[in-house]
DNA sequence: CGGTTGATGGTATGGTTGTACCACAAAAAC
DNA sequence: GTTTTTGTGGTACAACCATACCATCAACCG
């Protein structure tokens, strides 16, 4: 056997290549033959790594979602803080707005393979439900957190707050993508709307 | 000749097909015999009357795009006032809302439109644009008559409210798609949100 | 050193899709 | 009553897609 390769590697290399692919023209237009040439390599060897296209998408839509994870805690990272709610908050936050091209056509494969996910049986939700949870209780605690700090207004109900605040993220980052909305002017929103939360 | 048929309503039958044959199994998964054989027609029929694919689906979506704004119309309709912002506001918002399986089906299609529509250049998504941009002037205006009214906080920016509102109307509709959320759960928290701008 | 096994290329195949083409019947036009 | 025109069916076709199959070549195993 020649060169003895490293299967993990040769995996993220096509699914960057399935990515690269998707950015492009969209997720429905990917075939395995996209994908082959995209990635340099031959079809055959596609087949080999990943043996259906189903299995492709599978495991791109899983690196994505893992990615998807990294991206967010790496914003509240770059915050610096571990004690700011409202940095912290706003961090999250921002990651589902798209503003560079890198950060759009990530959104946009996102996009495109959460709402595939309900049609296709094969692509069954889990890991556009987890991510979303796991977030909502995050908010709910900073949230509280902040109200015990006397940062935020102890008025507010902090698990419906931090729903809130998801679908507005959610909501921007999609209006962006369509191209309703410039990223700036959704920040602008998101920041209005956060103020709003955290007085002073 | 036979019958001289009304090309208007054979159109509608087709694109109802379409429309039906979309929602049970996605709108990436249609093609001229799935909606010939859903609509009872031949393919030669649906050649005849659409010539293309394409230029079917953009009169489904289309048609798809009136719809939203009649449903949102009837809405406002059904709350028997002009003079509550309150009511029409919830009203138009709710409609973000899928409960049964009609709306759902008809904001799944929707929202596969919208999607799709940002990659494919053949679908540029005017539809998508002007509805939203005319419902954001519709929700600034009530909620600034809210305000002259004193039911509405006067201190909010009524149109960045309007731009929040949207978001989270769609957040919490997309959401309830995903199947992350009860569209019981959506309205509550909608409420919610919409009682910390109304308050009393 | 011989053979087994991992990695790769090439190609064939069966199915599906959008669309073009051909035929025909029946109503309207003249 | 002949000739258009309009609606409709059936079918053929070229492209493309995912996948299965066949072949090869090189490294490691014994």
């Amino acid at each position: 056997m020649p060169k003895l390769v490293d299967h993990e590697e040769r995996r993220a290399h096509i699914i960057d290549a399935l990515l690269r692919s998707a950015a492009s023209s969209g997720l429905h237009s990917v075939t395995m033959r996209s994908v082959a040439i995209e990635a340099g390599v031959s079809v055959r060897l596609v087949q080999y790594y990943f043996d259906t296209k189903e299995q492709l998408l599978l495991a791109a839509m899983t690196r994505l979602a893992a990615r998807m994870g990294e991206r967010v805690r790496q914003r509240v990272r770059a915050t610096g803080t571990t004690t700011d709610p409202l940095g912290i908050i706003e961090a999250v936050l921002l990651e589902a707005v798209p503003t560079d091209e890198e950060s759009r056509a990530f959104h946009l494969i996102y996009t495109e393979y959460a709402v595939l996910s309900v049609t296709d049986p094969a692509l069954a939700g889990q890991p556009f439900l987890a991510a979303p949870n796991e977030m909502e209780n995050f908010l709910t605690a900073h949230l509280a957190a902040a109200q015990r700090a006397g940062t935020a207004d102890p008025h507010l109900d902090a698990r419906q707050e931090a729903v809130v605040l998801l679908a507005v993220s959610a909501g921007l980052g999609l209006s962006v993508l369509l191209g309703q909305r410039s990223a700036e002017e959704a920040t602008t929103v998101l920041q209005y709307h956060l103020r709003r939360l955290f007085p002073g």
